[in-house]
DNA sequence: AGCTAATCGAGACGGTACGTCCCGTCTTGAA
DNA sequence: TTCAAGACGGGACGTACCGTCTCGATTAGCT
């Protein structure tokens, strides 16, 4: 016998997850909202409170245990599974929690709008506090394509519309081409932006790059002449 | 969208991880390599192939215990623990396992041998039965930061520098435009397939993909005239 | 109402119990005994000597969780449970463990045989360390029928046949009448010991009581002339 | 047989158990009995009812918990505390619900009135129906030595007197004899009873048991000549 | 009729224990 | 020294109860 123990990642052993996932801000029970004594808010945010605080501290989302969670939330183990149907489900939430809503586009220019959504990205995506939040707690949901495809179809997709609008709008006063598909020209943006944080996550999105793949994505690779 | 999208991994608890994880051709043992009964190389194989077929057959990533593994191999929990310090060593073995070397580019034009580039990202990223096995392996492997930088070093960036070869070769016959960061040119052409890949991956990748990208890429989203 | 309050019973959950209660001394594992790391007989002592000891230091049974004992006893939970499958099963292997073989009835007289056994019994029920032990232990046996049964079947029964072959020699040399079962002679003698322990335990049962109860028991209450 | 069998109890937990255990006739609130809402009687016996029925139907004391006996009754947990302080105080008004007064002796002759107390013991600790009954709640009771003191300081001593005070008269006309301590000559009649209901409580007593231990108690077991 | 107050069913609260599973290590006999 | 098997101490999982608390809704006696 030993005493080293364990540690480790893993995850989520099931995939479920989304049964109630509605939102930090707790849903009435199944059977009577006004029966029974009402779910504490402040258990609410201590929970979600306790997970952001804890990442924030540096702890690992394999040691992100909802025993832990509880406890430091100073809260029942129950309390949290009332609420969440498990860990995934939790941190979708932590990760809605985050969320800031993109600024609607200016207006002015097709260019600058662009360059809005994109500088958007770019700061929400790496910004000092949100970076280590998100990186752990993404990652979770990551994990589990039921759970991903739920936040997806929530939050990536909505901002994806104000972009697509923008292209639209673009199209029609001759700013942007229309032989192409849209959803392609809109990942031609997109995508630069998701390449330097998944693939070199490491390093910081430096000023300007907004402006530089915008203007290089209209103008294009090839020089003009 | 949003920059959340962009974002990642991170966890580990030990970040050990790449003690020894020098591929599934099994290391000699410690003290005298000669000594003793050698390692099965069935053992190697079982434990690899258990892993794969267990992803194709659907097992999540959770699921995928150690203990699983071993007993799906028909192999000692010890046998897997000789070869691998833990679970994610061994992901990115399974990961390597999968690997394919890039083509070289034919070199008969910069536009043909960026297709080509691409196109092999978009198959190698989706093809039917890797994207499943990857999908899975990735999702481990990103969450250790330590083992996604020692994979995005080793791997990742061979790939990248054929990519650059062909834009700097492109830059000198004038194909390509050399008032920009020639790394942020080449996030032009991966990041949209990364982006396809990575925010509705659940999609396929339909073909003609890469042509559609490079070429949008090169003349540009704003019409020419 | 009545004294059946000295009846017993029920409980337990499961019932189950007796998979593999077989004493302390552990058993073999299910499939091949010499296959895999043999138990460690230092596990089942640790076990049963910590639930003794907590019991002495006044240990209420229902204190007495797995989860304490596993922790007292420096084991994983999983090494108790692998050995007992549950709570009670262990109980019952603790009073096992506690048993003392009746001694062989010296043979001299009828009379004095029985005495010896009746006296064995006051002690043994009631010596000071073993009531204390026993009483939390036999009150979570007693609660579950089958463990109940289990229990006397194995070691009541033995000592019940002791003393119903004192019984028989005694009706073959004229000392006991053969006109009444002699299961309901056997109770004769025990059942007043048995009162006295179960009806008002707090009292200690004082010496002498054993010849007392036999020549009473054989010469009868009505008062020979 | 031994002495185990004549230990018992101990446990609980809390060890409150009688503060207000006064049986299901509920008491008046603490402060001002007139004022507020009188408690529901219909409560008081869907509980008592509830617990019944679940003993009934097989439903052991481990499972006999709190919560579910109030959803079974119908009824809110608080309403179970609000008049009983735990399991135990309410499985003691359970067992006092279930008491039947000891016939007085009819006082024809001392023999048949100890038959008829032997009689009623045998009967009563095993009639079919409040066998399971008893077994199941007498086991709480005795599980936690205060409230069983508590219950046979009540019932158990009443009872005995009755059978003291034959066995007085007993001796006053010559049928008992006075060289023995009353108390032990009690236990003579009483112990096989307890003997047989507590040893292999899962037989039947047969009929004819009473009046076959009076005689043979009375008469001794050793042959008159 | 209105007021006060204790009740009711319902169910959430912070806890603790349950029994199962996995971690990474250790220990068998056999190869 | 390896192998398969499986036990080891540790710890998280999700469920069930504990006894308390808090809802809105009765239900009485008192003004």
């Amino acid at each position: 016998m030993n005493g080293t123990a364990a540690t480790e990642a893993t995850d989520a052993t099931d995939a479920t997850g989304t049964d109630r996932a509605d939102g930090a801000q707790a849903a009435a029970p199944a059977s009577d909202p006004r029966r029974g004594r009402p779910r504490s808010p402040a258990a609410d945010t201590a929970i979600i409170e306790a997970v952001l605080r804890m990442i924030e501290d540096g702890v690992s989302i394999g040691e992100l245990s909802m025993e832990r969670i509880a406890r430091e939330a100073g809260v029942g183990k129950a309390t949290v599974y009332r609420r969440w149907p498990g860990k995934s489900a939790l941190m979708l939430d932590v990760m809605r929690s985050l969320d800031t809503d993109i600024p609607p586009p200016a207006g002015v220019s097709v260019r600058d709008d662009l360059v809005g959504i994109i500088e958007f990205l770019r700061i929400r995506g790496l910004a000092k506090r949100n970076s280590a939040l998100l990186r752990t707690v993404v990652t979770h949901v990551k994990a589990q394509p039921a759970l991903w495809r739920e936040y997806h179809e929530t939050v990536v997709q909505a901002r994806r519309e104000v972009l697509l609008s923008v292209l639209r709008r673009g199209r029609e006063c001759g700013e942007v081409r229309t032989d192409r598909d849209i959803d392609l020209l809109a990942d031609l943006f997109v995508g630069p932006v998701l390449s330097r944080a998944v693939l070199h996550e490491w390093a910081d999105l430096p000023e300007g790059l907004a402006e530089e793949i915008v203007d290089t994505v209209l103008e294009g690779v090839r020089p003009r002449d």
